[in-house]
RNA sequence: GGUCCCGUAGUGCAGUCUGGAGUGCACGCCGCCCUGUCAAGGCGGAGGUCGCGAGUUCAAAUCUCGUCGGGACCGCCA
């Protein structure tokens, strides 16, 4: 046996056994010819032993003491160790695997330390007592999701890794056939087909931790290769789909905080981005839009004039802390985000409005403006006019710049975002409609008359999840009818023969009798990062790769030998420019 | 494809604006001392392609240009 007990479950109550532990050296200090202590680490936490200092043990050794747990002296008891009561004496010390130093500290400090670093010595970083909390939250959460989505009735099903491409969307990854050279796998940016076709399939309540793959540039929330919490679920309405994601989500939350939050909420998209100027709210802080366009319906005001929406934000008491530059900075970042200027008002101790616009606008317009605002003095006014979207979308940015809290697990604030338009903006080249979702989203019954004369005004079945202003997931109630989903493709400007080339094999199965069925997934790596407290999703990944894509651990993306591409019939051609 | 920031010892940094010998600091590492420490302490030591390449200059970590690597963001992510 190589182990009696871990190091960190030593307790007083085992004083006076005899225990062997393993794990590596934390730390050694050394006090004379004859007593050193060494901290012994495993996953479970450290054990401090006491050991002869001709020991030639060092940090990192992989060691095995076996010793007596004996309760330590008066006085140099340690707090900060769960184990700090106790200390393994008499010990006898067997190495295990001796260790170079490490590159870089094993401790917090390493939260110091260049990333590159950390990720080119993953193996090492992975020791740190925050990684191994980080992974195993992480495992909690794919447990909780199995037991949750087990009782629920959903049932496992693992769906290919290598599919035909799909055209829609992220761009794919795509693996070479070695048997028809010429053709080539994709590998997953989700199970969606898949997943649709188990519902035909008549497997009623599908769920997996898919693991989905999408070459797309790198973000702090966005790596190559993701793991999302997959479902679908056949006889079953908006309703059906948002109760069996809340039951996982909350079931999920509590097993890793102890907590069940409270049930989420639901906003509307329109009144999201109406209200908060985006449609993943951070509702962790108020600071809401204001509507304007009413008050500057006549105003002389050319700026505001001819604008589809005006609407404003209060940061409150904030005009002390906004000199010029940083207002000009800020309107630089509204014009970055889409908006034709940012106007900036100060109130002032007599509630007096001071900005470079404040000629331009009457007395009951000013008056109008702090009434509405219910502005104080020394707040912040900011406001822009514009069509209603981007109106929203500036304010929303700005909303965050001004007031979003850090990343937290503090406090947990779920939203459901339901209601999103069918069809969002329209194609740069052919001018028709693009998908909000995906195109075979069900639109909402209500609105499907106006799919052919209004289809921007068109409410979609499709609803995201929202958690601290981070969008975790989406779904929707699919389209099972044919003859809609022909309606559909047909605003997109896709004929059947398009359809069937595009989609064939997905759309053939809807002919051999589909039940009604939607879905959803979330991001695992988003749920674990926030659950942890990391602003970062690659603090929950065990081999993640930094935003260049390459892994510097392995050395990934590598060129392959000549034999290889002829093999695949492949020729790599140079760099485009 | 674009914008901004970073690159000096194993790690984290100062020095760069205003050019003058790698003068450095902390941790780590190596050696010695040290019997109650726990970020132990004391003494000593080793450790540098200042990312790389050009240019300007009597002289470049420092200024200029280029390039490589990394990060955050925009585009992109149905």
């Amino acid at each position: 046996m190589m182990r009696t007990h871990l190091c960190g479950e030593l307790r007083q109550l085992d004083i006076g056994s005899t225990a062997s532990v393993t794990g590596w050296v934390n730390k050694r200090r050394e006090h004379g010819e004859h007593l050193a202590f060494v901290d012994v680490r495993d996953y479970s936490g450290v054990i401090q032993c006491v050991v002869d200092n001709t020991v030639d043990v060092r940090s990192e050794y992989v060691v095995k003491i076996t010793g007596t747990v004996t309760q330590r002296p008066e006085g140099t008891t340690n707090d900060a160790l769960d184990t700090g009561q106790v200390e393994i004496t008499d010990a006898e010390v067997e190495i295990l695997s001796s260790a170079e130093p490490p590159p870089f500290p094993l401790d917090e400090r390493a939260n110091d330390v260049d990333e590159q670093v950390r990720l080119k010595y993953r193996y090492l970083d992975l020791r740190r007592e925050q990684m191994q909390k980080n992974l195993r939250t992480r495992a909690k959460v794919n447990s909780a999701v199995r037991t949750s989505m087990e009782s629920q009735g959903f049932i496992e099903v693992e769906t290919p890794m290598l599919m035909p491409t799909t055209p829609e969307g992220a761009r794919e990854f795509i693996v070479p056939s070695r048997r028809r050279p010429g053709s080539f796998f994709a590998l997953p940016q989700s199970p969606q087909l898949f997943k649709q076709l188990l519902m035909v399939g008549g497997f009623d309540r599908y769920y997996q931790i898919a693991r989905c793959l999408r070459d797309e540039d790198l973000r702090v929330d966005r790596q190559y290769e993701f793991m999302q919490l997959d479902l679908e679920m056949s006889f079953a309405e908006v309703d059906d789909v948002l109760g069996a994601v809340t039951e996982s989500i909350l079931s999920v939350t509590e097993a890793v905080t102890g907590t069940r939050p409270a049930e989420i909420p639901q906003i509307t998209w329109h009144d999201a981005m109406n209200r908060f100027g985006t449609d993943k709210p951070d509702v962790r802080f108020e600071m809401e839009l204001v509507e304007l366009t009413d008050i500057f319906a006549d105003t002389g005001f050319k700026a505001f004039g001819a604008a589809e929406a005006i609407k404003g934000l209060r940061a409150e008491g904030a005009a002390g802390d906004w000199g010029r530059n940083k207002l000009d900075g800020l309107t630089d970042f509204a014009k970055s985000h889409g908006a034709k200027g940012l106007v900036w008002i100060k109130v002032s101790d007599e509630l007096t409005l001071e900005s470079p616009v404040a000629k331009f606008f009457s007395d009951d317009e000013k008056a109008a403006l702090i009434d509405r605002f219910e502005a104080k003095a020394g707040d912040l006014l900011l406001i822009v006019a514009d069509d209603w979207l981007t109106t929203c979308e500036v304010l929303g940015e700005v909303r965050n710049k001004l007031g979003r809290p850090a990343v937290s697990n503090d406090r947990l604030e779920y939203l459901w975002v339901v209601d999103f338009p069918l069809f969002v903006g329209k194609d740069k080249s052919t001018g028709l409609p693009r998908p909000g979702h995906h195109p075979f989203c069900h639109p909402h019954p209500a609105d499907v008359d106006k799919l052919e004369t209004d289809p921007t005004s068109v409410r979609a079945w499709a609803y995201d999840l929202v958690l601290n202003g981070w969008e975790l997931g989406s779904g929707s109630i699919r389209i099972h009818d044919p003859a809609m989903q022909r309606k559909v493709f047909s605003v997109l400007g896709i004929d059947d023969e398009e359809a069937q080339k595009r989609f064939g094999f997905f759309l053939t199965p809807f002919n051999y009798g589909a039940p009604p069925h939607g879905g959803f997934a979330y991001g695992i790596d988003r749920l674990v990062a926030i659950l942890a407290g990391e602003e970062n999703i690659r603090e929950v990944i065990a081999f993640p790769k930094p935003q260049s894509g390459s892994d510097p651990m392995t050395g990934s993306p590598t060129e392959i030998d000549e034999a290889q591409l002829v093999e695949l019939g492949l020729k790599v051609l140079p760099p485009l420019d």
